[in-house]
DNA sequence: GCCGTTTTCGGCCCGACTGTTTTCAGTCG
């Protein structure tokens, strides 16, 4: 079972026993329990398979009666729990919470009074005024409800935070231009930067709301007003996205902020951490036991009057960053700034749409001082991957840019090498010996059972001649899930060969997730970030990759992409010595080395490309 | 149901907005 099913099953608990009625707390106790199973940085079941029911209990939110019931549920594949919960409440009801406007209590209400369990019966009771003689309800309240299910058919869940932080960023200058705005951020997932938001929230510091309220709902890409008042107005666009807005007194516009960015769990802390100090933190002010307020314009000020070091939002998850505040040892965060080279882009020569040169100069104009030409390899044949023979043609053009822009930039010859269903990689290794950086990619086949696909990623990591492993799952977000892969095996096996897990910045993947980045970086496996830019305007998406970075908690040294020139062709010069190759690994997960005569003899062979490699890089080093 | 430098019991999730109401319940973030 994937930590996902888990997360789900709790999910779906926590949401009938809201209908049931059941205290408050128990269902935030299950929802939080699945927020972080789906969180969870390792496998749930590997951690089971080594501890038991008791070792799930050092899952943050997971106690005695979840850890029983995962234990159940990984032991038998049922939970007898759910079961008789089901009998109890039609599991179909689920889905009318999902209906804006629809909370639990009219959920039990529409059911109990109206036989109604499913989102189609839902409708026909609107449609047909059977809903407003309910308590609570009339005509106008049925509209709503038709109009929630409508819009529940245009939204596809959550959006991706590329799609969402243009947009927000729009606003943002819109309602910076409003008289009296002292100033407006963004809040909320979006603040800290997650790879997918529900909404977008906005706040702004003014002492006069009603202007920033009009401008905010009559904006011409709004499609419908969802709520005006005072102080917080919604409205939802066209596109299905949402946005909310709430106007602050500049005096009080940090807490807000602090409160609005969240996460809810990183709040919570901070009010333990507030009550500690005899203070109550609310989202207008602190407050101390005699009454008095202690007002923040600025974060700062509020974490400050905490006793605590400004923590960036991107950490603001309840992952230990309060507690390693405390102890003054919060991270050095990577920063957009200290990433100087990009090693996975595209160009003409594949499905790029730029030339060599037109990349170049692009990222060279964003202050790159590297960038890697990495197109693709020959069997991605939709792509216009290259053979051999292209490449070498390729190598020509690269070197007659490179003397064309002079030392303004460093150009790399690579290659996104595929690594192919049956786990080989789609050069073999005289080519691969022949590139400055070999990035290896899963794009095809990624449905394969946890075993294969794991143990072709595996194959690739210990092939000596790749460098970087490109977007390792193969996410796409938000529809699309990563290949199963073990990571525990991954991440081990990447640690031991030394090779490089790239956080792939396109907004579309971000991929290593922030979790995973985490974990890599904790085990000392140094991590890449790349745009995978198919178009010179695509080196932007850098920003979205250093957020997945710092979400994880990386510094800039733990990145290869910050390191020096020289540095960083060192450890490129230097990957590949001493390992097993490509042709002498056999592709299992748990591949034994071989040390017999033939082997070694292969060897030999292996080592002259090596060399050859490190000669290339050199030649090009003095440059 | 979970958690703990204040606790093994008692806190955790509070305020704005809406639509229904005649003073408030439900939803949402």
């Amino acid at each position: 079972m994937t930590n996902k099913e888990l997360a789900d099953t709790f999910a779906a608990i926590a949401s009938l026993l809201e209908i049931k009625g059941e205290v408050i707390y128990k269902i935030l106790a299950y929802r939080r329990a699945a927020e972080t199973l789906a969180e969870y940085g390792r496998d749930v079941t590997e951690v089971w398979r080594e501890g038991g029911p008791k070792g799930l209990r050092e899952i943050p939110g997971v106690g005695e009666a979840i850890s029983e019931k995962i234990d159940e549920l990984l032991r038998t594949g049922k939970l007898g729990f759910l079961e008789r919960l089901k009998t109890e409440v039609p599991y179909s009801l689920i889905d009318l919470l999902k209906v804006p406007g629809v909370g639990p209590k009219k959920v039990a209400m529409f059911w109990k009074q109206r036989d109604v369990t499913t989102l189609d019966e839902l409708k026909a009771a609107a449609l047909a005024g059977k809903l407003r003689d309910l308590p609570g309800m009339a005509e106008k309240s049925e509209a709503k409800i038709l109009e929630g299910i409508e819009s529940l058919s245009r939204r596809s869940g959550r959006t991706p935070l590329g799609q969402a932080l243009p947009v927000a960023r729009e606003m943002l200058a819109l309602l910076r231009g409003v008289k009296g705005v002292v100033a407006a951020e963004t809040a909320g997932s979006l603040r800290r930067m997650k790879s997918t938001v529900g909404d977008i929230d906005l706040l702004v510091a003014s002492a006069d709301a009603e202007p920033v309220m009009r401008a905010f709902v009559s904006q011409p890409t709004v499609a419908r007003v969802l709520g005006q008042g005072a102080v917080k107005s919604s409205v939802e666009f066209n596109n299905g996205l949402r946005a909310q807005l709430w106007v602050h007194p500049p005096e009080r516009f940090g807490t807000a902020l602090q409160y609005a960015t969240g996460s809810k769990e990183h709040n919570v802390r901070l009010r333990e951490r507030a009550l500690s100090k005899n203070l109550s933190l609310s989202e207008h002010a602190l407050t101390k036991n005699n009454g008095k307020e202690i007002l923040c314009a600025t974060e700062e000020e509020v974490y400050a009057a905490l006793g605590l070091p400004y923590i960036p939002p991107e950490l603001r998850e309840d992952r230990g960053e309060v507690q390693a505040a405390l102890k003054g040892e919060l991270p050095k965060l990577i920063e957009v700034a200290d990433v100087r080279a990009d090693l996975h882009s595209h160009s003409t020569w594949s499905d790029g749409r730029a030339s060599i040169r037109g990349m170049a100069e692009a990222a060279r104009a964003r202050g790159l001082r590297v960038l890697a030409v990495t197109d693709h390899s020959q069997s991605l044949g939709v792509t216009g991957g290259l053979t051999p023979e292209r490449l070498r043609e390729q190598r020509r053009e690269i070197d007659k840019v490179q003397r064309q822009l002079g030392d303004s930039i460093l150009l790399l010859q690579g290659a996104e090498v595929e690594i192919k269903a049956d786990g080989q990689l789609d050069y073999d290794d005289v080519v691969l010996a022949s590139l400055d950086i070999v990035v290896a990619s899963l794009h095809t086949s990624l449905r394969q059972p946890r075993d294969k696909v794991t143990a072709r990623l595996i194959h690739a990591i210990r092939n000596p001649h790749v460098d970087i492993i490109g977007h390792p799952t193969g996410q796409l977000i938000p529809e699309r899930e990563g290949a199963d892969l073990d990571m525990d095996v991954v991440l081990a096996a990447a640690a031991e060969s030394g090779v490089a897990l790239e956080i792939n910045a396109h907004p579309m993947r971000l991929d290593l997730d922030d979790v995973y980045s985490r974990r890599a970086a904790q085990m000392g496996i140094p991590l890449a970030i790349n745009t995978d830019a198919h178009h010179p305007a695509d080196f932007a998406f850098l920003d979205y990759g250093v957020a997945v970075a710092r979400r994880g908690w990386v510094t800039a040294s733990q990145v290869i992409n910050s390191w020096p020139t020289d540095r960083l062709r060192g450890w490129l010069a230097g990957r590949g010595q001493g390992r097993p190759t490509a042709t002498e690994a056999p592709m299992a997960a748990e591949a034994p080395r071989r040390t017999s005569a033939t082997s070694k003899k292969k060897s030999a062979a292996k080592k002259n490309a090596v060399i050859r490699k490190k000669t290339t890089v050199k030649q090009r080093k003095s440059r």
